[in-house]
DNA sequence: AGCACGCCGACT
DNA sequence: GTCGGCGTGCTC
């Protein structure tokens, strides 16, 4: 018989461990090792979890040194084939390791979580202590030990045999089990005292029912578990556990799914798309139309083409889109065959998810960024609405962005790509320009209504009238004109790169985090002070921590305080705030919305998360409260994000029957984000940013790759930051600029100091043969000495 | 990443 | 004399 050997990636990232090792595969076992399932094996003196990769009859080493594959995990391979595939890719494109890759496919519920468990043989000679934390069945966690300071104890134990430690891999949820009762015999005699009991029974009876579960029955009869317990101590009931989904919670609008007839060019735009979907061409549309041009319905459409032709389909919007309202008409329109995958759902929530695609009871996802994993076999159409956002790009390892594996994908289906959206990136535009993606355009909206008029209201001219408020007068009067005509209102705070701060208005002072380099954050909610970036939180401070003056107080224009000032402008509006504070809470942000859908605010009032898929008949009017925030990012996508948010908050107003009008406040109305926003006009933006790009040798002109480096002492940083300047500019092309090394611009987080390199090129063949020498220096060499370095080869932001 | 093995200072 | 510090090297 062939000796059966298994390659695994083990679950240990680190760049020693990363390639594939070899185990022996035990008979028993035989017949569940395929690639795809996870195990768990021996490693060196502990035990991990892996994924096997492959299967073969031999091995390069000495047979003797393999060591038998312990368990399995799974009974059905949680990848598939495409998968191990698509991680190969990934972890190249990325510059990371195969396990990170891996373990990001798969949802969180699966990740395997170690903890060191202690077991006892004999508890009584341990101390009082060492007792109590045990278990019934005498084990305790290895930290709880460490907390306690019981390890000296604890190595006697493990001298004499009294202890072992072993490893306890467990995952963070398990699928959720319901009690199910079933019927054997109800025609069993009862006493005539067991009342409930009968009752029970006369239920079954006279409903016929073979099974039912609690919450069934409850809805007619008013029992608790001891009674149906009683039952099936007399052999009329049998328990047992069945596995359910958990039910997400949807607040229903049917109003929003009616049957559209497309528009012409809606037609020919989807035709274009199914034709591709029936060739099985792997191609990539830019769908580019402007807001209320009706994509959405062309995504349904195309959809369910992919489901005509037998295949499955995956759609991405960006985290903040993911309003109920899209769920709902997905829902609608697919029933019980979409799965919805958003960071909003609990870790076992998306686990149920993941199963349904998993076990093919879906052929639709809709979901955020990691949908784009979503375990489908029969891929036929994968779609990025928004494609511009930013939160498709993952900030931490694995730094991937789904538009680059939504590629992968389709190349590998043979199916289309479609990125949609009214403000399409500028990189994306010009590569349709280029032939690269097939640029489709719709240029009016579905119901032909006009795009909104928009003013720019220069609030230097406010200042210099003497309006010192946030709010212009011209804002001040349409927002009084609405309410009068009980029409509903949308006012945006771009808070971009901007927040509140607690400032000593005697000593100038901020408050800032002890451990990053940045002020802290004011929120009222507990009237606390939090850093964004590490978490650290300590409260308001009522004096000056430098000078002890009192006059220390927030200040930046936060919602709280633009609704303070809207009720004091306008005591009669109702009006909601929706933003981190608001919606931390699960379900918050769709109540927030459904209660504006419902009219119980004349008022919107928020940030980012206001600004898309909002669809409100009654919303005529929409404010931007500060334009400019966002302009003066030291990013070099600064202007087109801005254009993108004026365009798709723009877009919220007079979508129906009655008209629009937005009003946008800015302190520097000649800029061409603003004036092309104003206009409506894509190609006039596209046109200048890149003369712009070209000019100052950006994207897509030129490639970036962001080099980060990192140490606890300031010094040091700029030491390792500049060595590394030095080898990227001996071991990279002539042509290649490498620019730094500078301080980033927030200089440390988490107690660390960074200072960055950025590699400007427009081609380096081997730029990533390259930095993998760098990361291998770096590993043997700086590590030591506390040095970290941190590649981005596609970065989106640079902070 | 862990964990063991291995070589030099302060203690019963 | 031993206990224990953390440097180095390996994990199929």
């Amino acid at each position: 018989m062939a000796l059966v050997i298994a390659q695994v990636i083990v679950d240990v990232s680190t760049a020693a461990i990363d390639r594939p090792f070899d185990y022996h595969v035990p008979a028993q076992l035989e017949s569940f090792i395929h690639p795809g399932i996870r195990v768990h094996i021996p490693f060196g003196p502990r035990k991990v979890q892996g994924f096997v990769i492959s299967t073969s009859d031999e091995t390069e080493l000495d047979e003797k040194k393999l060591k038998p594959i312990e368990s399995v995990v799974d009974i059905e391979p949680v990848l598939t084939a495409e998968m191990l595939e698509l991680g190969k890719w990934l972890k190249d494109d990325t510059l990371c390791f195969y396990n990170d890759t891996l373990q990001v496919m798969i949802p969180a519920a699966l990740r395997a979580n170690y903890t060191k468990l202690v077991k006892v043989e004999n508890a009584s000679v341990l101390s009082e202590p060492f007792q109590n934390l045990l278990s019934k069945d005498l084990e305790v966690d290895f930290a709880s030990l460490e907390k306690q300071h019981l390890i000296q104890e604890l190595k006697v134990h493990l001298d004499t045999g009294n202890a072992t430690i072993e490893t306890r891999i467990r995952q963070k949820a398990k699928p959720k089990l319901q009690t199910v009762y079933h019927v054997i015999d109800a025609s069993i005699e009862l006493s005539g005292q067991a009342k409930k009991q009968q009752q029970v029974v006369d239920w079954i009876l006279e409903t016929n029912s073979k099974s039912f579960t609690i919450v069934d029955i409850q809805k007619h009869v008013q029992v608790a578990t001891p009674v149906l317990d009683a039952l099936v101590e007399k052999k009329i009931l049998k328990k047992s556990k069945q596995e359910v989904y958990r039910e997400i919670e949807l607040l229903a609008d049917t109003s929003i799914d009616k049957v559209v007839t497309l528009t012409e060019a809606q037609k020919e735009v989807l035709e274009t798309i199914n034709r591709a979907q029936q060739n099985q061409k792997s191609e990539t549309f830019l769908l580019h139309g402007i807001t209320g041009s009706g994509k959405t319905e062309i995504y349904l459409h195309a959809i369910e083409e992919a489901l005509a032709l037998g295949k499955e389909a995956i759609m991405l919007v960006p985290e903040i889109a993911l309003t109920p309202q899209m769920v709902t008409r997905f829902k609608m329109r697919f029933g019980n065959q979409v799965a919805v995958m958003h960071s909003g759902l609990s870790v076992g929530e998306k686990y149920d998810e993941w199963r349904k695609i998993h076990r093919r009871e879906v052929r639709v996802v809709v979901g955020a960024r990691s949908a784009i994993f979503a375990p489908f076999e029969n891929v036929g159409l994968l779609i990025l609405d928004e494609e511009h956002e930013s939160s498709y790009k993952q900030e931490d390892s694995p730094r991937y962005h789904a538009r680059e594996v939504a590629k992968w994908r389709a190349q590998f289906a043979n199916c289309p790509v479609i990125l949609g959206s009214a403000t399409p990136s500028i990189e994306s535009y010009a590569r349709a320009k280029k032939g690269v993606y097939i640029l489709l355009e719709l240029p009016s909206r579905a119901n032909a209504k006009a795009l909104p008029p928009v003013d720019l209201i220069d609030m230097r001219e406010q200042l210099k009238g003497g309006n010192r408020s946030m709010f212009s007068m011209e804002l001040i009067d349409a927002i009084r004109d609405r309410l009068a005509k009980k029409e509903q209102i949308v006012l945006f705070l771009n808070k971009r790169g901007f927040s509140s701060f607690v400032l000593c208005r005697d000593c100038g002072t901020t408050v800032q985090c002890p451990n990053c380099d940045i002020s802290l954050t004011y929120h009222r909610m507990g009237e606390a002070l939090r850093c964004h970036y590490c978490g650290y939180e300590e409260l308001v401070p009522t004096q000056c921590p430098h000078c002890e003056s009192e006059h220390i107080r927030f200040f930046g224009t936060g919602t709280q305080k633009v609704e303070e000032e809207i009720t004091k402008l306008f005591p009669e509006a109702r009006t909601l705030r929706m933003d981190v504070d608001t919606t931390r809470t699960k379900g918050a942000h769709e109540r927030i919305l459904h209660h504006f859908g419902q009219r119980q605010a004349d008022i919107l009032l928020g940030t980012q998360m206001i600004a898309k898929g909002l669809d409100f008949p009654e919303v005529t009017l929409v404010g931007v409260l500060n334009a400019d925030t966002s302009l003066h990012l030291a990013d070099f996508r600064a202007a087109e994000k801005t254009f993108q948010l004026i365009t798709q908050v723009s877009g919220r107003a007079g979508r129906h029957e009655k008209k629009g009008h937005v009003i946008v406040q800015t302190y520097d109305p000649e800029h061409y984000a603003l004036v092309n926003a104003q206009t409506h006009d894509y190609l006039g933006f596209y046109t200048q940013e890149m003369q712009m790009r070209k000019a100052y040798q950006y994207p897509p002109f030129y490639y970036l790759t962001h080099i980060q480096i990192s140490h606890p002492e300031v010094i040091t940083t700029a030491d390792y930051a500049g060595k590394t300047a030095e080898w990227l500019r001996e071991n990279l092309s002539q042509s290649t600029a490498v620019i730094g090394p500078t301080a980033s611009a927030i200089s440390r987080i988490q107690e660390r100091y960074r200072y960055q390199c950025m590699i400007k090129y427009k081609r380096e063949p081997n730029l990533t043969t390259a930095l993998h020498q760098l990361l291998k220096l770096s590993r043997t060499q700086w590590e030591k000495q506390g040095v970290r370095i941190s590649i981005d080869l596609h970065p989106s932001t640079i902070v």
